[in-house]
DNA sequence: GTATGTGCAAACTTTTTGCACTTCG
DNA sequence: CGAAGTGCAAAAAGTTTGCACATAC
């Protein structure tokens, strides 16, 4: 993937955040990883070009990252936290072998939900998004 | 949701587990709260009938449960892990106002995606199994 | 009786917080 | 300059661990 930091500076601009180089690096670094990091992975990525990143600002930033929609939160059954720097809707593949977590698009599979969900609608409740987990085994696991 | 003691009894039986009264009282209070609890959700409904039991026990047969597939956790974007007490493939609703999550049964759309991904497989990818997280918010809150 | 399970308290990991200091615009 | 963001270190929250004791079978 082809980080462009032109590019994460405008988002920021968009929302209306201050750009500083913490958060650029950080956001950097999760379009980088690409591969769901943990704030930890974030942290041990950027330590080399900026040893002197606090713990609780990288907390503080991927917060408000997650507050103005430019990264995700990724739910997994383990208590560590992941972010996704890919923000369309898209579906994950989890791995039951190690902890692997890879982008899965689909769109027949999208409009089939959508489809599904226009006949059929949940009483009593208002359909915002829907992310599937497939559970399943990478043949290189 | 009637939940015998003896059910309870039995699956622990089928598994090869020793029949414990932590053990019977934490699945119980599972099955009673039914709407996907935490750790400390368990062990404050079980402290009334058992005070003395320890906050370590609790995560240990919380784990052995999920282990022999008694239980299973629910994946969310929070650091608090949840259980879920049905082990039968099932979705979930998540509103994004509050820390609901409920439970989406829905046949003609396993269907449509046992089918869907019969024509259409992920290449290096075995599936085990898909759930949906659907994220929205109730009417109710 | 023996393998398995529990209680307890301490430790560990991940995340949050408060406040003085700094920086962006 | 002023609002917003950062560093730091301490603490919170959730979970795990090790070991002596207890219990199920």
């Amino acid at each position: 993937m082809k980080v462009l930091i032109e590019d994460i500076r405008n988002k920021f601009s968009q929302k209306g955040l201050k750009i500083t180089p913490q958060r650029v690096v950080i956001l950097e670094a999760i379009y980088k990883l690409n591969n769901h990091p943990t704030a930890d992975n974030i942290i041990e990525n950027i330590r080399e070009s900026h040893p002197n990143i606090a713990t609780g600002t990288v907390y503080k930033v991927l917060e408000t990252l997650v507050e103005n929609g430019l990264i995700r939160k990724v739910k997994t059954d383990k208590d560590i936290m992941r972010y996704d720097g890919i923000i369309e809707i898209h579906h994950h593949l989890y791995c039951s072998k190690c902890d692997l977590i890879e982008d899965y698009i689909d769109e027949d599979l999208d409009n089939l939900l959508k489809n599904h969900f226009k006949d059929k609608n949940i009483k009593g409740f208002k359909i915002e998004d829907i992310v599937l987990q497939i559970r399943g085994a990478f043949d290189k696991c």
